[in-house]
RNA sequence: GGAGAGGUGGCCGAGAGGCUGAAGGCGACGGUUUGCUAAACCGUUAUACUGGUUUUGGCCGGUAUCGGGGGUUCGAAUCCCCCCCUCUCCGCCA
């Protein structure tokens, strides 16, 4: 959420800023709404500022009065009654105006909070502007050098053949030849983008999971937390991810069958981990807080009919290892943070030898949460165009994002801090929240199996990994 | 799933229609005392929105908030309704 303050000093700020973002929001009417909630607003607060003095003045009074009556007879009693009955009908008239004008404000405010939870943060200045995907600009491209995994390294601009000598199979050949993955019976238990993963499959999943833990756990001091994957909407507005991404996430409608309140299921670890703290106000000396969470993910992939519908890539249901940073509401910090989570990710993809590249995401890609997002994609050799003589071009494919949200979602979750430190005093701050996928599986098998493959059909197990398969060095 | 008890400031806890933004205690912060520490004593200690003023540090004021929302009332932490949450006992269960 941006800061209502802001966007009536600068509104073409933020009208921009969703233009930008491809975004249609009618922030002209907002502000007018926002004046007249504001005009409605301050006469309320005096009608009420001038019932509360009449009521302290004639409420001991009344009182008093009341005392008196039950003492008094005849004409006396009386001639109290009516002093009380005037006392009270002083205020009447400015009930009725009170309860008016509190009318239009709820009638106001159902808008303006609709309004405000869909303006975007406006991107940052230094984002290149672009309408879409095909506006990101690739900043970054990273080889493997030769190792004993891949002896003459990998090159991601040379064909695979020129690479590894032999045509590559693709991962969906790669599972069903070494019986990774069942897409068949998946599709029976669950229907479209489902699968099972077996035998190894499911134990190289676990194991990438498990070192992208221990790896932010023990390299990088992260917090490894488990968070709820269920939540209430609440959570999903103040996590950003409502109302704009509603029909991405699965709703069980509890409420239909006697609860008091629906649940959503999260598509990404973010939504537990930024919940954590929300409404509170934590100490400066907390900050920052570094989590990192490995969760279901669950996601309709609504408008995404009939894109990726083979393999691994676009599934309904995956797990996914997640870091998340809370930090000082500086912006210099916060970018620094940017860059380290994602350095963190590109030591992780080097240490098993997966050649990726880094996208400066452009205006129109950030989502309307984003100040600044960096996508990580990693080599997929069996994406791409059909080679003629068989095979794939191979592609990069999404694997990970970074986002940087400066104090948006922290606003609407009410997360603060107090500045300055000891308790008492200090103002109290909206925190900086930033996130990035530390690896998302399955689909990190489809670059992992897809390099590492062999000509004889068989896949390497990179060495960071192969404690975590009980010292499995090939997949045969 | 059945039965019951509760939700008050950073924490504990009083309050049961007006004198209550809220006693008291703990903690924290500032100060006094002290050779140091401790103790004692004094003071300060919620949040959001908002008006005025200002030598931009403040200063003075208003509104709202006692789990959330609605209602009764001249007036609600206190009475009524709905919801949320927590705890205890029983049942079931990975």
């Amino acid at each position: 959420m941006i800061d209502l303050k802001q966007l009536r000093e600068n509104p073409a700020k933020f009208a921009n800023g969703a233009k930008a973002k491809n975004v249609s929001v009618d922030i002209d009417r907002l502000v007018a709404l926002d004046a007249e909630r504001r005009t409605v607003g301050s006469q309320r607060e005096a009608l009420r500022a001038e019932q509360n003095r009449i009521a302290k003045e004639s409420g001991p009074l009344i009182g008093k009065l009341q005392g008196q009556i039950k003492a008094a007879q005849g004409d006396a009693k009386t001639a109290l009654e009516k002093q009380v009955e005037e006392l009270k009908n002083k205020p009447q008239a400015l009930k009725a105006q009170i309860q008016e004008l509190e009318a239009k404000e709820a009638a106001l405010d159902g808008p303006i909070r609709e309004l405000l939870l869909q303006v975007p943060l406006p991107p940052d200045a230094d984002v290149p502007v672009g309408s879409g995907s095909e506006g990101n600009i690739e900043i970054k491209r990273w080889n493997p050098p030769p190792s004993a995994l891949l002896p003459k390294g990998f090159d991601t601009k040379k064909s695979f053949h020129d690479n590894k000598g032999f045509a590559p199979k693709t991962h969906m050949e790669l599972v069903r030849d070494l019986k990774l993955c069942d897409f068949e019976r998946g599709v029976k238990v669950a229907g479209a983008r489902s699968y099972i993963l077996t035998g190894m499959g499911m134990r190289l999943h676990l194991a990438v999971q498990r070192y992208a833990v221990d790896y932010m756990a023990e390299k990088h001091g992260f917090s490894p937390m488990s968070v709820p994957t269920i939540v209430r909407e609440e959570t999903m507005v103040g996590t950003g991810f409502f109302p704009a991404g509603r029909e991405q996430a699965y709703h069980v409608e509890e409420s239909k069958r006697g609860g008091g309140y629906d649940l959503f299921l999260t598509g990404t670890g973010e939504v537990g981990l930024m919940g954590i703290h929300m409404d509170e106000i934590l100490d400066e000396a907390q900050l920052p807080l570094k989590y990192v969470t490995v969760s279901p993910c669950y996601r309709r992939e609504a408008g995404a009919a009939g894109k990726d519908t083979a393999g691994l890539y676009r599934i309904h249901q995956f797990d996914k290892v997640e870091q998340v940073v809370i930090c000082k509401a500086d912006e210099t910090e916060s970018r620094a943070w940017h860059k380290k989570m994602i350095g963190f990710v590109e030591e992780l993809l080097q240490s098993m030898e997966i050649p990726y590249r880094l996208l400066q995401c452009c205006t129109g890609d950030l989502g309307v949460k984003n100040a600044d997002m960096v996508d990580i994609e990693s080599w997929m050799p069996g994406r791409g165009a059909a080679l003629p003589g068989g095979g794939f071009s191979g592609e990069f494919g999404e694997t990970h994002s970074a986002s940087r949200l400066y104090d948006f979602q922290c606003r609407r979750l009410n997360m603060r801090y107090r500045a300055g430190g000891a308790a008492g005093k200090g103002e109290t701050v909206f925190c900086h929240s930033l996130n990035n996928t530390v690896l998302a599986s399955p689909r990190f098998l489809i670059p992992l199996l897809e390099v590492h493959q062999n000509a004889d059909g068989s896949v390497n197990v990179p060495p960071v990994l192969r404690k975590y398969l009980g010292g499995v060095e090939k997949i045969q």
